[in-house]
Formats: C-alpha cells, structure tokens, sequence
DNA sequence: TATAAGATTGAGACACAATCACAACTAAAA
DNA sequence: TTTTAGTTGTGATTGTGTCTCAATCTTATA
C-alpha cells in the first residue's frame, strides 16, 4: 500500500497541499484499518501507539483522504460518521443491523444503473449516493426466535 | 387530516402512551409542514404561534411521530436531521443538490424491488432503507454554464 | 545555506443538535 | 377521590465536529 502513499502526496501537491509526517502516520494508520471506522477511533489507536497527533489533525487529514477518494465516509443515522478507506475497494452499499450494529457491504449493479437513469431523468449531474438498508441480520434473527422459544417453555 | 390524529391516539393507546394537548399541537403543526423540515424550525414555527412548548416535548414527540410511521427522518451529511409526515405520501428517496440545497423527491420501483432481492440474499430482514443521491441540480448546472460564459468573456 | 511566503499543527475554546435528569404536573383507571 | 404511571419544562449535559491563532514546519528561491 505504499502506492496509496505516494498517490496521496501526488494529490496534495497538485493541489497546494504539503506533505507532513503527520498525515503519513495518520494514513497509514487508515490503511490499517480494514473496515469502518469513526474519526475518533483512528485518534485513539494513534494515541495508543503513542503518536500525539490532535483531533483537530485527525479530522482534517480525513477531510482531505476524502476529497482525493481515498476514504469515504458514512453518516450514521445516530448523528457519527464512519470512514472506510477505499484502496482496492469496489464501490459498494451497506446493510445495517439495527439489533447488533453490524455491517454488511454489497454491491448491486442494477441499482447503480437504476440511479444513474433517475438521475438522467431530473437533469441532475450525479456526484455520489449513500445507500443503506435497515433491518435485522441472519444472526439476530435466529437469536429472537431461540429467546421467543424459551419464552414459551417458561410459561 | 383529522384522520391522523385519531390514528396516531390509537397508536399512543396501544403502546401505553398517553394523549396530551402538546401532543396534539406538535402533531397539527407537523400536518400543516407539507415539506422537509428540523425539529427547530418546527419549535420556532410553534413559538412564533404563542405555543411555548419545549424543545425536548417537541424532540419527543417526533420520535413518537417517527416510531409510528406518521413522520420520517432523514440524516443529512450536514449532521442535521430533516422530518417530513408521510400522511397520504408515497414512499420516496432523495436528490439532494450539493451547490444550493434543494431536495427533489423521486420513486424508483425497480430500486425498491432490487433493495429486497439483496436483502433476501443476505437472509436480512429488511425494515426500511435510506437513499440520497449527490449532485448537481439542473438550475445549478445553468447558473454554472453562464458564470462560466462570462469569466470568459471578461478575460 | 539563508530567507521568505505560505501551509500546517496543537491546544483548547467554541458551536450546535440532541439527550437527559428530575421535580412538578397531568391523564386515566379504579 | 385516590392511586399510579406517563408527561412536561427547565436547564444542564453530552458528543461530534469546527474554529482560532500563535508556534512550527515545508518548500521555493536566492
Ligand atoms: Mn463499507
Ligand atoms: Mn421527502
Ligand atoms: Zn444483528
Ligand atoms: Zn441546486
């Protein structure tokens, strides 16, 4: 993933940005994180590791990972946002467990064209869309339907 | 939309709630907003009435209003959450312009039906979803086309 | 290397929506 | 009327995220 580095410092550059050992740490230290993510966690783990970079850092090297689409962020229906990084990844959406908090990605190919056409249709210029779908996952399921079984037992 | 009062006292009634003068005020109000709207501007709208109900009366009650299907909420990546009733309305998903605000509203059957076959293979039991997508509204795109026209003119 | 211009950082103050605790109040049932 | 439990307003509090600004760092240039 050093390529991602080396992309990251094209970005800046071609943008008036500098490159700084902080926004190293704090890139590599998104690369670690292979799934969602808040701001708040990467500046705890960084903490931890003894690295004393500032909130205020923290959340504008994230602004900056995600204008340059290395990182996209997520808003949570609680008010958080999470970020996930993007290297490699396919575009894709979410499922949310509203039970356990879970997440599961999926890709739909259809429903990016069926976008896309709504878009065409209201002469709107895409830029991006944020799909989740709430509900319940297989896990969850199984474990209300075993309480509702000793439910009955006991009565 | 007399109807909806006696609905949302039923739903009060059944889960154990009771009915209250705020609770019918807030609710009118809600009624009388046809479009997207935040908790504040509905306590100022109410204020403004000589209604002085409290802010956290008026949270409450749109969660109530929310939990039982009259109204729905939507994150926006500001951090804000907009309301609208769904009296009467269809369900529907957003356009949302990043250049000047505005929120068209669309329905989109093949999405709908594309959201439960993913949930279905993911053995997810779906209870509601949220699509917003990003962009640039077509007013938006003009005003952009003209500005451009004449930065080149002037030069 | 020295200098200058401009970008970045950290610390903590700040903004803001939303939630909470709790005492006073109110609705509903008996 | 009494009892019980739900509701309300107030104001404090939380929790993200942003902002300010002096000190520091980066880069380009001489
Ligand atoms: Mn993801
Ligand atoms: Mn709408
Ligand atoms: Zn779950
Ligand atoms: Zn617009």
């Amino acid at each position: 993933m050093e390529n991602v580095i080396v992309k990251f410092k094209d970005f800046l550059k071609s943008h008036n940005f500098l490159w700084s050992k902080e926004r190293e740490i704090i890139t590599e230290q998104v690369i670690d994180n292979d799934y969602h993510f808040t701001a708040d966690d990467l500046f705890i783990q960084l903490n931890q590791k003894g690295k004393n970079i500032s909130r205020a850092t923290v959340y504008r090297t994230l602004d900056l990972l995600e204008k340059s689409h290395f990182v996209s962020r997520i808003q949570m229906q609680s008010g958080k946002h999470l970020y996930e990084h993007i290297f490699g990844h396919e575009h894709h959406d979410h499922l949310i467990c509203q039970e356990c908090g879970k997440i599961i990605e999926f890709q739909c190919e259809g429903i990016e064209e069926l976008q896309k056409k709504v878009a065409l249709e209201n002469n709107f210029r895409m830029t991006g869309h944020c799909l989740k779908i709430y509900g319940i996952c297989s896990d969850c399921q199984k474990k209300k339907e075993t309480k509702n079984e000793s439910e009955r037992e006991g009565e």
